[in-house]
DNA sequence: AGGCACTCGTGCACACATTCACAAAGCCAG
DNA sequence: CTGGCTTTGTGAATGTGTGCACGAGTGCCT
């Protein structure tokens, strides 16, 4: 495999995408939504960018781009009309209708997933939830039944699921990636701790409890001073210096 | 050991700014560490950028200008030495001693959390799980029993902790960080679903599980091509024009 | 010893993202 | 209708991240 020459014409599809928007945007729209909602339900009609950027903790100016790419939807000296706002941002992320979701695993965070309301709410119902544990199938969480992962095939097709969600062990979490692509879900939402392989063609997020962590203690280890070099011979580099 | 007091004075020099790592490398830096480990379990002593890339799931280049913030730990025709390498990935990110996390919130999340042993075992011990639900007070998750919010600034104190998790409610989840800021938390892993507002000097990191959904949404939506729904009339706007 | 195969470390060019700054556009008062 | 005020939309400047390409070490084989 080694032998592998880098081919130029691999990957990249031509741009027959209509407007593309940059993927940074794309993770800020849900943000702005959320916030337009609760605004929209405070009885605010009208915003500015500026007011959006506010609550949102973020820069005007890039509210202002952001919002650019769905389209001219503000008006100058004004700002933007919520309502509209609100269904110009739905309809971009595709949330016209509800997206069901299965979830891999009825461990602890399976069930505390499959028990949370604002799964629903938001437009994501939990069509499904399977183990391979057979303790656990029959159980009933947050109303719904585990059912066994041998008919996951079967509730991704018949509910129409695109969207999985693994919950698995990481030891596990390959494998449920495998079934889940195999019965034909495109998008994987992963909370193991491990970097799944899958098909170029499936979109991929995860969720590292450990990664945030860990970020979190970089900024704390280097906020401490970093150079508590002193009385520990550990932090002894400086050998190959 | 040696534990010291996260500085009262948090003036200090603006600019103790030693080799700093760039963001995109600090978040996969985790990754890599993860990776190392296992290959070492495996009996693996030695690892090529190649490999680890793979393994990671990157760009080659990207692994070798990642691991060069650290300094020149490699052998050219050889590649990294995974114990050492481990060894620097953990120093720099601060890994060499624990960090106690306080969790508050004891709800389906907390408890999910609480009950998650991968906290502990990556040097992330839960030094304690408050609530503001007296009925909840008292209750033992994961070995550990959920006290009172009250309860926190000792918490954080008595356990020196610098790491809080926000599990309650949206609507709760400012009071939360508040509570935790003024108890002397200086990083925030949050969970619900808002844009919090602390000090400049706290890092905070959101998991948001909405946000994920909605950009599996929207490349769905987009895969689908987007245009599915002629029915829908109205605009819903006040017909500008 | 010398040559050769391998892999690191990094300069460089390009891509993407953020922020600034300002003209264009809308609103309103008079 | 005009002028002044506000806020958008966007070009341009700046900052950050990515990936290629290749020189420079290193170890092994002959
Ligand atoms: N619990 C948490 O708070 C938490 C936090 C962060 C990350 N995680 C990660 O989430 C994942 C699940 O954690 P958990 O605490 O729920 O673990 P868990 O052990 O409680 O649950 C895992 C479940 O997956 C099932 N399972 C195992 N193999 C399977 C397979 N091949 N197909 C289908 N189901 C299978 C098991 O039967 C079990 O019910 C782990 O990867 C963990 O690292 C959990
Ligand atoms: N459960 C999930 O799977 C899940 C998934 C994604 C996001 N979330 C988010 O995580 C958060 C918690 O979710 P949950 O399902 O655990 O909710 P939950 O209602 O089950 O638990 C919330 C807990 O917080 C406590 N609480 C409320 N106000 C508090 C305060 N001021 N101080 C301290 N504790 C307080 C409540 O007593 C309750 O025990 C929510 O913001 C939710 O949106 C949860």
């Amino acid at each position: 495999m080694c032998a592998r020459v880098p081919n130029v014409a691999d990957g990249m599809a031509p741009d027959r995408n209509r407007r593309r928007i940059p993927d940074a945007t794309v993770s800020r729209l849900p943000v702005y939504l959320r916030i337009l909602g609760e605004q929209a339900e405070a009885g605010v009609d009208n915003i500015s960018s500026e007011g959006l950027a506010e609550l949102a903790g973020v820069n005007a100016a890039k509210v202002r781009k952001d919002l650019s790419y769905l389209g001219s939807y503000g008006t100058r000296g004004v700002g933007y009309e919520v309502a509209y706002l609100v269904y110009q941002i739905r309809r971009e992320l595709g949330l016209t209708h509800d997206w069901p979701v299965v979830i891999v695993g009825a461990g602890n965070l399976g069930q505390a997933l499959a028990g949370y309301g604002g799964f629903g709410e938001r437009g994501f119902p939990v069509a499904g939830i399977v183990d391979i544990d057979t303790t656990k199938v029959g159980t009933v969480l947050g109303g719904t039944r585990v059912r066994h992962i041998d008919e996951l095939p079967q509730i991704v097709q018949t509910r129409r699921v695109n969207i999985g969600v693994i919950a698995t062990p990481g030891a596990a979490a390959q494998d449920a990636a495998d079934r889940l692509v195999k019965a034909g879900v495109t998008s994987i939402l992963n909370f193991a701790p491990i970097v799944l392989s899958v098909p170029r063609a499936i979109e991929v997020r995860k969720v590292d409890l450990a990664v945030e962590l860990q970020i979190l203690s970089y900024h704390e280890q280097r906020r401490a001073g970093g150079a508590i070099h002193a009385v520990q011979s550990g932090t002894g580099r400086s050998a190959t210096a």
